[in-house]
DNA sequence: CCTCCGAATTGAAACGTTTCAATTAAGCTG
DNA sequence: CAGCTTAATTGAAACGTTTCAATTCGGAGG
C-alpha cells in the first residue's frame, strides 16, 4: 500500500539501489545468493516498478500505438489481433484507440500516444486532413497509415488495392454470365468505397457492360437490406441479376431482402459478391463469395515495416500495397 | 526530431523553465504576452510534454486499464464503448488490452498497468484464480471486476444476473405456450453461461416441465447451427417447440438451420431467444428475441465506481448486480 | 517618499529509475 | 605472496517534469 520503490527494497535487503535494478532487469548479472535475498525483499514488500520513472531515464517505451476508425468493426478487429501478434513477438506493447470515426477524438489519441513517447503510431485516418499526422512524425513519432493511401503527405503506409479489388468482383460476376450488375455501397465519399467502385466500373465498361450505383449511404446490415429490398421490388427486366456490396454487411443485408422475397433464389436470381470476408461471412444462410481483404497481415505488416524503419534508422517512406483475393462461396455461380 | 524538452522552450523564449510549465498547465496564471510568446516557443521547437517525467513527478497517471476476454466480441465492444465514454467525461484514457481468454497474457495486461500507475483496473477475468488480481489490489491499483461476481475474493465488481435472465427467458417461452423447451450453449464450464442454464431450468421446473441440454460446445454461428441441424433432424414428437441459447450467435446458427430446413418455422415450429441482444440480434431474417444486457451501463458503472470509491478513499469494496431485460421480437410468439 | 500588496516569474528540490565508472572482493598464476 | 583478472556491488549523475517557497516589480495607500 504504502509505496514502495527500489529504496525500500534495496534498505529491506541491505543492498544497493543498483544492485535492486540489476535484479530486475539483468538478473544473470548478481549472484545467486543476492537474488534470492533481494527477489524476497521485493514480493515481501510488494514492490512494483514504476514504468514512468524507467522511461524517463532509458527514453525507451517499449508500446506501441493505435488508433483505429470503428473497433467493433470485424475488419478492424482483425487488424488490431495482427498488430498484436507482431507486437508479441516483438515484446512490446499496443495500446489500442478507438476514434469512432471521429476526427477530434482521433487527434486526441495521437496526441497522448505521442505523449507516452509509443515507439510508434498506426492511424487509420477518419478525415482527409494529414497535416496532424505528418506533424507528429516531424516532431519525432514515426507514423504509419493503415488501409489508407498517403497522397501527397510523406508518410508510410499498408494498403490493400481497393481499386483491384474492384476488378475482381466484377470478373467474377461478368465470368458467371451476369450482363446486368450493380454496385451497392456507401457512403460513396468514403475512399475506400469510391475506389472500389472505380475499379467495378472500369472493369463493367471493359466488357461493354454498364453498372447501376445503388448508394446505401452506410455500411450496415440495415442499409443493405433497404436496398436489397428496393432491388427485389424491380421488374424481372429492370433487375440486376448480380450486386457487387462495398462491405459484407451491406451484402448480408441484401441476401436478406432476397430471401425473404417469395420468389427469388440466391445465386439463380441474383449473385452477391461482399468485400471483407469477416468471419460471419462464411456462416450466413447462402455462404458469401467475398473479396478477402488480409486484414492480420495488414497490421502485422504494418508494425514489421515501423519497427525497421525505426531500427535502421531509414529516412524514407514505405508504401505498400497488398493485393486482395477474391473468395467463391455459393453467393455466386461457380465459374 | 532532435529532443525538445521544456529547457529548450525556455531558452528559446527567454523565460525560465517553471514558467513554461505554468503555460502549458495553469495557462491563467501567466500574463498574455509571456502566455503568447511561450506557445510560439513550444510550436516552433515542436516541443510535445514528455508524460513519464509528468507522471513521475506528479503521481497521477491519468488513465485507466480495461482488460476484456476478446474485444471482437460484440459484447465486449459494447461494454468497452461505454467504460470509454465515462473515461472521457473524467478527462481519462483508456487503455485496452484483449486476453483473448489466455490467463497468461491477462496477467501480462495486469502487471503492464500496474507499471504504469494506472488509477484503475477493470478485468474481465478469463480463469478462476483471482489471486492474481487481489495481489495487484493489495499492492495499491484499484481493481475492478467486469462481469463476473468476485466469490470469496475480496473485489468490487459490477455484474449481471445470470440466472434472472436464464429465469426471464423460459418465462417468456412457457408465456409463448412451450411445453417443450431446451436449453443450447457452451461450454457449460463458463459461469456465464452455467448460471443461464441454472435459472432456466429453475423456472422450466417450476413449471412442471422438464428442459433438455444441448452443449453447444463454443459460442459461435457455426457452433449453433450444428445442433440446429440436430434439432431439426428430430422428429415432431421429440423435437423442441422453443430453444433458449446462451448467447445470439449460437442462436442465429439454430435459426440458420431452421430455415434451411425445407418445412420448418421460426416461431412456429421453433421459437428461439438469444442472450447478449447484440446489434446484428435486430438485422437477423426473423429478428431475434433475446435477453439485453446492459454491456455499456456495465462499463460506464464499474468506471464510475471505481473513481467514486478511490476518491472517498473508502476501504469496502461494492458489488453491484445488474438485472437483464427481455426484448421481444419476431423469434417468439407474443404472449 | 516609504510601505505594503498582489501578480508574475524564478530557482531548486524532488519523483524512481537506469547506467556507467569506480570500488571491492575473490580467485589464479607464477 | 605480489600482481592480475574477473565478478559482484556500489554511488552518483542524469532523465524532464511539477511544485512551492522565494524573489521581483509596478503600483496603490498612507
Amino acid at each position: 500500500m504504502a509505496k514502495v520503490s527500489m529504496r525500500e527494497v534495496a534498505a529491506h535487503a541491505g543492498v544497493s539501489i543498483g544492485t535492486v535494478s540489476h535484479v530486475v532487469n539483468t538478473p544473470e548479472k548478481v549472484s545467486p545468493e543476492t537474488l534470492a535475498k533481494v527477489n524476497r525483499s521485493i514480493s515481501d514488500l510488494g514492490f512494483v516498478p514504476n514504468a514512468a520513472a524507467r522511461q524517463l531515464r532509458s527514453g525507451r517505451s517499449s508500446s506501441l500505438g493505435l488508433v483505429v476508425l470503428d473497433a467493433a468493426n470485424p475488419f478492424f478487429a482483425s487488424v488490431a489481433r495482427g498488430a498484436r501478434d507482431a507486437c508479441d513477438r516483438a515484446g512490446l506493447a499496443l495500446l489500442l484507440g478507438d476514434s469512432g470515426t471521429d476526427e477530434r477524438r482521433e487527434g486526441k489519441y495521437v496526441d497522448l500516444f505521442a505523449e507516452q513517447r509509443v515507439n510508434g503510431l498506426l492511424v487509420t485516418p477518419a478525415g482527409s486532413d494529414l497535416h496532424g499526422l505528418e506533424g507528429a512524425s516531424r516532431r519525432g513519432t514515426p507514423v504509419m497509415l493503415v488501409d489508407r493511401e498517403p497522397g501527397v503527405a510523406s508518410l508510410s503506409s499498408v494498403t490493400v488495392d481497393n481499386v483491384a479489388g474492384g476488378r475482381l468482383a466484377l470478373d467474377h460476376l461478368i465470368a458467371g454470365g451476369s450482363v446486368r450488375p450493380a454496385f451497392v455501397g456507401g457512403p460513396l465519399t468514403l475512399p475506400q468505397v469510391a475506389d472500389r467502385l472505380a475499379g467495378a466500373t472500369l472493369r463493367a465498361h471493359d466488357a461493354g457492360l454498364g453498372l447501376e450505383v445503388f448508394d446505401s449511404g452506410e455500411q450496415t446490415i440495415l442499409a443493405g437490406r433497404a436496398v436489397g429490398q428496393q432491388i427485389v421490388a424491380m421488374s424481372r427486366s429492370q433487375r440486376p441479376d448480380a450486386v457487387f456490396c462495398a462491405n459484407d454487411l451491406i451484402a448480408v443485408g441484401v441476401m436478406q431482402a432476397v430471401i425473404m422475397s417469395s420468389g427469388l433464389k440466391v445465386p439463380d436470381d441474383l449473385a452477391i459478391v461482399g468485400y471483407d470476408d469477416i468471419d460471419y461471412a462464411y456462416s450466413t444462410i447462402v455462404p458469401l463469395t467475398s473479396v478477402r481483404q488480409p486484414a492480420e497481415l495488414l497490421g502485422r505488416t504494418a508494425v514489421e515495416i515501423l519497427l525497421n524503419e525505426e531500427s535502421s534508422g531509414s529516412t524514407g517512406h514505405h508504401n505498400l500495397r497488398f493485393t486482395p483475393e477474391l473468395i467463391m462461396r455459393d453467393s455466386t455461380k461457380a465459374v
